[in-house]
DNA sequence: AGACTGATATTCT
DNA sequence: GAATATCAGTCTA
């Protein structure tokens, strides 16, 4: 993945990521559903400007962005500018046994179904947040064909919850919820 | 199936 | 003190 293919608008990224590989360390898969958060979007984390948690969200584009959720699960972002695509699922394709022992024995359908599920197949932690997306240990691939993009409303928010901004590919079955047609 | 709960870092009020 | 870009477990049915 060129690193200019991340400094467009967040809104055009996104749908594009749909499709795209990612692995880690040769662990990962089909990218399956992204969200995307902008820079004036009351959800995002850079709503309110700069902080030492968001600091890589204003950094270079084309860098991770992690962060603890809920204190409890990693999540993993790619930088835009000024804003972030919430990585939400992926189909696993490569790794299946390493992401089934991070994973405690789960079901391929469950293994990265959910930006927490998904870190921890990957082995996604703090140490990854401000690393750029076109070195090692990531390697992120862009779509080989053209694929089939649905949208609905994001996951788990409450602040602008109608903004149709989760695109995810259609009739995957490793999304992490399904999406209303 | 769905409802509820605990875990608990970071930020905001 | 309260809310949050979550998930696994447990209860009720």
């Amino acid at each position: 993945m060129k690193r200019s293919f991340f400094n467009r608008s967040v809104h055009e990224v996104a749908p594009d990521l749909v499709g795209a590989e990612l692995y880690l360390d040769g662990v990962g898969g089909v990218i399956v559903e992204v969200e995307a958060y902008d820079r004036h979007d009351p959800a995002s984390h850079a709503y309110r400007g700069p902080t030492k948690r968001n600091a890589s969200m204003f950094g270079p584009p084309g860098h991770a962005y992690v962060y603890r959720s809920y204190g409890v699960h990693w999540c993993l972002n790619f930088v835009c500018r000024e804003s972030a695509v919430l990585i939400r699922a992926l189909e696993p394709l490569a790794g299946l046994e390493v992401m089934e022992a991070r994973r405690r024995l789960d079901t391929p359908r469950l293994l990265a179904a959910g930006p927490g599920r998904l870190c921890q197949a990957l082995g996604i932690t703090g140490e990854h947040d401000g690393l750029p997306l076109d070195e090692p240990p990531f390697d992120l691939r862009p779509r080989a064909h053209a694929v089939d993009v649905v949208t609905g409303p994001r996951i788990g928010i409450t602040k602008a919850a109608e903004r149709p901004w989760r695109y995810g590919l259609a009739g995957s079955r490793f999304v992490s919820r399904p999406f209303r047609t």
